[in-house]
DNA sequence: CCTGTACATTAACCCGCTATTAACCTTGCT
DNA sequence: AGCAAGGTTAATAGCGGGTTAATGTACAGG
């Protein structure tokens, strides 16, 4: 679940943003101004930070500023009535990742919000089928949380599996995808499969590559 | 320097907007349609991708869903006229990091691109991974205390590693970064990588820059 | 202006891994 | 029984990657 900080000195707004984030299944700090922004950002860890500009004392820029210098680098989504492009421009300068102007919809909000934090904590690239895991970022795949040992072609064919799951693939779909026109005229693609099998199996009980006689090839759990 | 793929039909809008990304040294692909986009996303690493919606044949909204669908994770910011909430939200959805609305202006664009592309690598001048410090300012670089003697090449490349940590980079990424087009055809890389493995295993005792075979390299501590 | 240093780029070579083969085996179907 | 589709195994060739040394080039200091 997404744990965010809000920073925002208008205490109805600052509610109201706490409440619809909640119905979304966010969960949401709060501080009031500046200062005590800061100390929570340094003690805890975010994965991103609605910051308002317009706070007494330490302004949000000064916090964006600080907190970069200080080498922490949680997504920062500036929120602000200013909307000159100067502003805009000044709130980026000092480490912005977006710049929204108020008023504005709740629901834009989120979702720049959850883009912000999406692509922080990796979640962009992680296959998840019948017990295997395959994270396209750091390269490495698991299975019941052993980590498989894949050759850079069976990790993209299995990789073309998950992605079809629970489908089968063709034969010709597969091998297209491998070596596009140029292909070879052997029985490699068997090799593959039967290491790639083999891979999967030491680490599951059940079988989970299933050969779709005539066509091709499926992952896919069967109880 | 950047690199980025600007997908418009519009062919005015198109220069208007690359002429002013050279004036900011910031190098920029163009494609005139979404099917010479993808080819061009597949085929290439850019740090960022500005997508108009508006394309003939393929959508901007499909090009970047099957590029995501693909695993490719390049941060996209969305380029339209269509500013109704639901048009934002369906941008977001689709895979969207940033959705900007026509007219626009220049500089605006400009520094929400460099944003997306930094945060891919980092809004922060102290970078601490596994026993590694990297300043930028002091561009001093230091393991395990013991500080170490870096080219600017493999300083570069230690950056890059870092900032991506634990996660690899690929060798294309690497290039990209390192080159941009004129590319050398060589085992350049590969010498640089070497020096920096030497210096970086002086100073630690496990091997932290690891091969990920037929993809690239990470630096990733492993106990 | 000359020289030395630091760095990037090449080329050449080696090693180990991976892909590709080909051959053989198993199964199921007719 | 015979055949076709798929599975298994082992051998080989080729490539990706590691290592080293030589060459080229920019630049600082004398």
């Amino acid at each position: 679940m997404l744990n965010l900080l809000l920073v925002e000195d208008d205490i109805d707004l600052a509610t109201a943003v706490i409440d619809y984030l909640e119905l979304e299944d966010i969960q949401c700090d709060h501080a009031a101004n500046g200062q005590t922004g800061l100390n929570l950002i340094e003690q805890n860890s975010y994965q991103a930070i609605i910051l308002d500009l317009n706070l007494p004392q330490i302004s949000g820029l000064t916090v964006c500023e600080s907190m970069r210098n200080k080498g922490i680098d949680t997504p920062v989504l500036m929120l602000t009535a200013m909307d000159s492009l100067q502003d805009k421009l000044t709130g980026f300068a000092k480490g912005a990742d977006d710049y929204l102007v108020k008023p504005f919809a709740m629901q834009e909000l989120i979702v720049r919000v959850q883009a912000l934090s999406r692509r922080r904590s990796g979640q962009v690239n992680l296959l998840k089928v019948a017990g295997i895991e395959l994270d396209l970022e750091k390269r490495k795949a698991a299975a019941n949380g052993r980590p498989l040992k894949l050759s850079p072609t069976a990790f993209k064919i299995l990789e073309l599996l998950l992605r079809n799951s629970p489908n089968p693939v063709s034969r010709k779909a597969i091998i297209q995808a491998l070596w596009g026109d140029q292909q070879p005229e052997s029985n490699s693609l068997k090799v593959h499969i039967f290491n790639l099998r083999k891979q999967l199996d030491t680490a599951t009980d059940k079988p989970l590559l299933h050969t779709v006689s005539g066509f091709g090839f499926a992952i896919e759990r069967i109880d």
